[in-house]
DNA sequence: GCGTTCAGATTACATCTGTAGTCATAGCAT
DNA sequence: ATGCTATGACTACAGATGTAATCTGAACGC
């Protein structure tokens, strides 16, 4: 029976890189998953072998950024940190770090960019209206 | 004189590290500067000593993000990557990798993250509807 | 039962990052 | 001229990250 590693103690969550957000995906999609159906998903890709994945999944346990869960002879993986919580804290960083904590500069900046699609458009001004009720 | 590295041969520009943007950012206040005054500006800040600067610099140089000036004994450090450059393709990069290029969701991320200042909020208003003309 | 095989665990290793310390040298002060 | 000093160059080193290869042991086939 694969056995549960020990540590992973109640740390705060740690953060988490990009190759392991890629190895996340797969699992916020749809969990829980063995490593080989997430290899499935992302290893061809990134061009990764499945002990890539097999390597960073390990590291996302230790981060306790997702659960293991004994199947037979291997595990079902599960996430722990929810997607949102992840791009919430990501953007809020972002915003933090590049505009002083303000959100509009941001968004003048995807303006510039032309990063801002005409449904982009709509849809932040129906928030917009949502948010000023 | 000061030698410029002969390296620093102009690959495409690199992405640069959150250290390393610290360092940036006194420079796109005002620029040309000085190791020293660098670290005036951000050693105390950051607790880092005038050695961390230089390596950061250094970096930037060898990034192609910087330039160098001789002057006298020293150099004179320019940015060369500009700030909206930098914050404009790491806003691009965030949306794209968190939020499939879409910016109306990273929106609705920020809201519920409760990141919006009213202030935001009325200068958005003001940009979708400068972007709606 | 017993070997084969497939999982996770362990180990590897180069690069990047954060954070300095030390070296070498060009100028300045005397 | 000459030693002191300020400055960039070089070196250091631990931890994170990307990317695997190898080891070890349990399970399935026969």
């Amino acid at each position: 029976m694969p056995v549960a590693s020990d540590e992973a103690r109640d740390n705060g969550p740690d953060r988490i890189s990009e190759a392991e957000y890629a190895v996340m995906e797969p699992l916020w999609e749809r969990s829980p998953l063995t490593a080989l159906e997430i290899c499935e998903e992302v290893c061809s890709r990134r061009d990764w072998s499945l002990a890539t994945v097999k390597t960073l999944l390990s590291r996302l346990v230790a981060k306790n950024a997702v659960a293991t869960e004994p199947d037979g002879r291997r595990f079902l993986y599960t996430p722990l940190l929810e997607k949102d919580e992840y791009t919430g804290s990501e953007s809020r960083r972002l915003v933090d770090r590049l505009f002083g904590g303000r959100a509009a500069p941001l968004f003048t900046q995807l303006a510039e960019a032309e990063a801002l699609s005409d449904d982009d458009l709509s849809e932040m001004e129906a928030l917009l209206k949502e948010l000023r009720k």
